[in-house]
DNA sequence: TTGCGTGCAAAGGTTTTGCATGGCA
DNA sequence: TGCCATGCAAAACCTTTGCACGCAA
């Protein structure tokens, strides 16, 4: 397939680099919008959605998607942990607070194989979030 | 609390009976309205939105979200095995080409289990969506 | 008769798109 | 220079809401 070339522009690093300095928490594209405006740059909230599905498509940044009618959030996926081995980080997003839990769970592996080997599917951890209750609300 | 009066109509019968014929698919409330359109007895949407709100409470449907642009889909919940409950649809959607594969999985209800149990975390699989690829993007 | 349900139209809010301009490589 | 990205405005989209009227109990 064709790979289109990727420009490196101001407004891309502009919004990776705040998603940086906000690790772990998730941030919806009107906010990002407000941030810079408020920062007396503003970026066009065209160019924020169409970097934002860009980066979700790299694998940079994570979209959750938490309810029917609330707006799409966005989180930075540290991706740094080379140090630590192959362990795949998996996340569990509470519906109720919001909470991100990461997890590490050989279980979620075995099933990960049962389901490339059952039902022919590939899942991709870093793209998918399991919604539900944590223990403090429940 | 005070349980508010809920009437039986002819709309919620309509709608109700219409989703009670095709069990185990994905209908929107888009594809309802269209369909009673078709019949000649058009029901409005908001009415038919309505009435999904409240069969979702009432657990007689399940809302799945798959996607933060795609509208809800809606599924009739067979209640008539008692014995083992109702049977959960869980989703996969293919990054690559979109499709969404439904899954009766019974090691995923396992795992579902063992998340509970272990990691303390009780999984929505109504808004719980597999990302990855499927057969035919492998 | 009471008050919930209906249906139309309009609003609401998020995300996408068209198009001319700007900027990276 | 050739494309891609940007930004504005407008559109598209799904869903909710206001309000007058209809209908179930």
């Amino acid at each position: 397939m064709p790979e289109r070339a990727k420009y490196k522009t101001k407004q891309r690093d502009l919004v990776l680099g705040y998603l940086e300095t906000v690790p772990n928490v998730h941030v919806t594209a009107n906010e990002i919008c407000a941030h810079f405006k408020e920062q007396g740059a503003p970026i066009g909230q065209s160019t924020i959605y169409r970097q934002l599905e860009r980066l979700v498509d790299e694998g940079v940044l994570k979209k959750y998607i938490i309810d029917a009618n609330s707006p799409a959030c966005f989180e930075y996926v540290c991706t740094a942990d080379h140090h630590q081995g192959p362990e795949i980080c998996y996340h569990c997003k509470c519906e109720k607070c919001g909470r991100l839990i990461h997890l590490h769970c050989e279980e979620l592996e075995e099933f990960q194989k049962h389901l490339y080997a059952e039902h022919h599917f590939k899942m991709d951890p870093v793209r998918t979030v399991f919604y539900g209750l944590c223990e403090q609300c429940l």
